[in-house]
DNA sequence: GCCGTTTTCGGCCCGACTGTTTTCAGTCG
């Protein structure tokens, strides 16, 4: 609604394009929210929502209006004058506030199901300030829309940036490529790429992307800025900056967006302008341009890495020098979520472990499914037993340098008990649990049904937690401050899961889990071989949630490990 | 309409590209 107040007032009146901006930067806030707003009212009264970033008074005492009513009587009354379906509509690229009032004024266009129809009828390159061009344009972006445009995995979109940037740096058109945007950041899905580049011959970069084999259509090219349509489904960005700007355009590029605008603002302050040509001062004489760190530095700031650009404190901290040092991939000793044939694993567990050896992990702890697992061969107490023997062998017979620990992914069930008979669970090193039946329960079942299994004491880690499955499924119902608070009182690890259709924890809920004092652990998950280089997706996720290696269970030695689970 | 270590008033990011223009409006990131 919010949004929608912005676009009719944006043609009610162009020159409030401040409070304009004022509507949309609040509706953004709502919409990327992680708690419920009529919770956050519930529980904080008008004061909570006043906290959300954008929402001051006015805007919040409309927000307590519609959970009150259902309805917000400034929206209905704009909504009565210009009866358009501006979110509908503005979702189509290249269609904004004005043009779908143009259309309204001039078709009668409402809808989406209208706008098909004057395109088809031809009806819209007839209108004044609209061409062919436009009218093909409105058709591509309906097209786009259907075929559902939404964000992409991060799994599925970085291989492909990887694949383009490396025929980038082999066409000897580009002395540096880098990768920005939220892909930088590695956010767990991305709406596109964005691709750095530095050229002599810039004409001819665009040229080479634009008949790359991974590209569909060309949307747009110019000499600095040309965006593709991919094949996967994907829209890519390329910019060609100069070198003496390239350190400007990186921090420009990378982002976020929030964080960027702080970083501005700070600029300012100083008497500075900040743009992605470089940092200047009042006679536009420049500060800094080349070097990204160099930019940060002249601000009085660290920089941060770029997955903790979200504006969610970090600026703070490199104001203050006090940015944590993120986990690195390079600190992460052990897996201690992997699966083999006992279960639904594709590699023995001689070739797991081998893999994890060239890897240059220390050790690896074999986690395959319990009995209630059926779909994923789980072990009953008996197959436990000779699992449980081979790898004793393994660790007493291979002389593997790689040790293995000896855990089973097991099944929380409905009352909060284990799968697995006392006996089993002692057998174990440590024990790795997780949720994968009645999905459906209510928050507070739900809540109950983990931490009872919390308070058995026999928990050590609960793995992907929310058991979201990205652009597939929801998270289950959980009250994680209460979860966080019974594992903290238990010692209960929390999973971050690699895969990246799973990321669980995901980035926000490791940087609420961080306040409790929580360990993490962060694992592969592997099925085969090949999954163990997913780590870096979890590494990721943890550096988004703002941990160190302090914060992270396998990051220590195995000896230390031990006397944790011990502990 | 929001917001505050310059401010409770006066700021609020700004440049690139396209289409339909004949000097610019609209959209996007």
């Amino acid at each position: 609604m919010f949004y929608e107040i912005a676009d009719m007032l944006e043609i009610e009146d162009e020159k409030r394009i401040f409070e304009i901006r004022a509507y949309r930067k609040a509706a953004l806030s709502l919409e990327t929210m992680q708690e419920d707003v009529e919770e956050v009212f519930r529980k904080n009264g008008i004061e909570g929502l006043r906290e959300i970033s954008g929402v001051g008074e006015g805007l919040a005492k409309k927000i307590i209006e519609y959970i009150e009513t259902g309805r917000m009587k400034k929206y209905e009354e704009y909504k009565k004058k210009y009866p358009i379906d501006f979110a509908g509509l503005t979702q189509i690229q290249t269609l904004g506030a004005r043009k779908a009032f143009r259309l309204y004024k001039s078709l009668g266009i409402r809808n989406v199901d209208d706008l098909k129809k004057a395109i088809a009828d031809h009806r819209i390159m007839e209108l004044e300030g609209f061409g062919q061009k436009s009218e093909a344009e409105l058709r591509k972006g309906l097209e786009l829309i259907e075929s559902g445009g939404g964000r992409m995995l991060l799994g599925t979109a970085l291989p492909e940036a990887e694949a383009i940037i490396g025929k980038l740096k082999g066409s000897g058109l580009a002395s540096r490529v880098e990768l920005a945007g939220s892909c930088r950041r590695r956010r767990e899905t991305v709406g596109d790429l964005d691709i750095l580049v530095t050229s002599e011959v810039p004409g001819k970069v665009m040229d080479f992307v634009a008949g790359l084999g991974e590209v569909e259509s060309v949307t747009l090219k110019g000499p600095t800025k040309t965006t593709v349509r991919l094949k996967i489904g994907l829209s890519c960005d390329i910019r060609v900056l100069e070198r003496k700007s390239f350190g400007a355009g990186m921090q420009y590029f990378i982002g976020s967006k929030d964080h960027n605008v702080k970083v501005r603002q700070i600029a300012i302050k100083r008497g500075y302008k900040l743009n992605e040509y470089g940092l200047f001062d009042m006679e536009d004489r420049i500060i800094a341009a080349e070097d990204e760190e160099t930019i940060y530095e002249k601000l009085g700031m660290q920089m941060p890495e770029p997955e903790m650009r979200e504006n969610r404190g970090e600026i703070e901290l490199a104001l203050e020098h006090r940015l944590p040092r993120l986990v690195q991939l390079s600190d992460i000793r052990g897996d201690l979520h992997v699966h083999t044939l006992h279960s639904d694993g594709n590699n023995t567990l001689e070739e797991m472990v081998g893999e994890a050896g060239r890897r240059g992990l220390e050790y690896v702890g074999i986690t395959d499914h319990s009995k209630s697992e059926y779909v994923a061969r789980g072990m009953d107490e008996a197959r436990f037993q000779k699992y449980s023997k081979e790898i004793d062998d393994f660790n007493e017979k291979s002389g593997s340098k790689v040790k293995v620990l000896k855990s089973a992914e097991t099944d929380i069930l409905k009352d909060g008990s284990l799968d697995f008979s006392n006996k089993a669970l002692d057998e174990m090193d440590y024990v790795l649990a997780s949720i994968h039946t009645s999905l459906n329960m209510s928050k507070d079942e739900m809540t109950k049904r983990v931490i009872k299994c919390m308070e058995s004491g026999r928990m050590n880690i609960f793995a992907h937690p929310t058991d979201r499955l990205i652009n597939e499924r929801a998270p289950i119902q959980l009250d994680l401050d209460k979860v966080f608070e019974a594992a903290r009182e238990n010692n209960v690890v929390m999973e971050i899961d690699s895969f990246p259709n799973r990321l669980d924890l995901n980035d926000e809920n490791i940087f609420r889990a961080r306040k409790y004092g929580l360990k993490f652990s962060v694992d592969t998950d592997s099925h085969r071989t090949g999954h163990m280089d997913l780590l870096k997706y979890g590494v990721w996720t943890a550096k988004r949630g703002w941990l160190t290696r302090e914060d992270v269970i396998n990051t220590m030695p195995l000896v230390k490990l031990r006397r944790f689970f011990k502990g």
